[in-house]
DNA sequence: TTTATACTTGCGCAAATGTTCAAGTGAGAG
DNA sequence: CTCTCACTTGAACATTTGCGCAAGTATAAA
């Protein structure tokens, strides 16, 4: 299948990267997920979520408040992450309350944190 | 303890905002964390990471395959994985063949599987 | 209606990121 | 020794990112 086209290299071990692009998923998935990971990678935007989670629901302005960066910021990483499913919002009156969509998202924490801690 | 200096802000729940810097967790943590995330975040690293969940070791040459960016991308990657104690390499003649370091991170993909594959 | 408040949005900028290119390292083959 | 190969590294570059500013929207109060 022409592994070499891809670059100049010899010394691949065809067995080996066949099995892994047969068992890999499909790159349209990995994109989805590469850009999901994305959203715990910014500092504000952890910050958000980690509050979501201690609590369950949070006016932009508290939001502003714990994360310590504009209101103006806070609002473009909602966003951000309201399109990428991670919260959800719900308005009443002037204020507009966010909370965490899903609750896969604590086992994540909880993994990504055992992993920090040891070694 | 003076929540309006950080911005103009006023119709903030002091209670919400109090509980939550009480328990969520230290600063320099969320950014570790952030940072871990980080790894996850970008196509060429997931890939890598994904590539050596399926098969335990491969070297910089399988892994440029299999990635389909310039070895030396590859490489640049691999370092960052490597401070981050991602992955771990051992060097055997003139090859460095490339692993995973830890189990968590299988734990990690399947969740945010789990969350992509939902709604 | 006018004013104030809570939030959103477009724009521009500075900083961070990912890539390639080209040079460099180190091990093995000839 | 020289040459090749697998890989690493530093620099330059283009792209992306996150932020604040300033203007805008929507709701509510006066």
């Amino acid at each position: 299948m022409g592994y070499e086209e891809v670059c100049g290299v010899t010394a691949v071990d065809r067995r080996k990267v066949g099995r892994v692009r047969r068992k890999m998923m499909a790159e349209e998935q990995i994109s989805r997920m590469a850009y999901f990971f994305q959203a715990f990678s910014d500092l504000t935007r952890l910050k958000i979520i980690l509050a979501l989670e201690v609590e369950k629901e949070l006016c932009v302005c508290d939001l502003t408040m714990v994360v310590g960066v504009s209101m103006s910021a806070v609002s473009h990483q909602l966003r951000y992450l309201r399109n990428l499913g991670v919260v959800k919002n719900r308005k009443q009156g002037k204020m507009v309350y966010y909370s965490l969509k899903d609750e896969h998202i604590k086992e994540l924490i909880h993994t990504v944190t055992e992993h920090i801690h040891e070694e």
